[in-house]
DNA sequence: GATCTGACCACCG
DNA sequence: CCGGTGGCCAGAT
């Protein structure tokens, strides 16, 4: 597991229920700032049978980035909402109340 | 191994 | 708020 999309999905796999995350950010924990595009491409990349919730990762808006299928942006906000999230008129979450912040510990 | 592509962000204006 | 630009990496062909 040193591979770079490894460390994009132990991020990921830590974002508890309920809180989201950004891009950036993730790439920022994995030790790579402004490496964020690399993100979304690894995520994209996800294999079969992760237990990844690639759905609570979403842009620096804090806006569901949109994918090549259409459907997908509306299944990532389903799930989402299951999880407690409030999205308001204009799609969007607000970051600075659901956005995740790393246990700092780690460090 | 070269080339293309892809869920982005920060920094100017 | 909107737009253009640079930076960065792995996988597929």
């Amino acid at each position: 597991m040193s591979g770079y999309y490894a460390q994009v999905y132990e991020v990921v796999r830590a974002v508890p229920s309920g809180r989201v995350v950004t891009y950036g950010q993730v790439a920022q924990l994995i030790g790579r700032p402004r490496h964020a595009r690399q993100i979304g491409y690894a995520l994209s990349a996800l294999p079969a049978g992760h237990d990844v919730p690639w759905h609570r990762v979403v842009n620096a808006k804090g806006e569901v980035s949109r994918r090549a299928v259409v459907d997908y942006e509306a299944y990532q906000r389903m799930l989402l909402e299951d999880e407690g999230i409030e999205f308001d008129c204009a799609g969007r979450i607000e970051l600075q109340r659901y956005q995740w912040l790393p246990p700092v510990d780690c460090l």
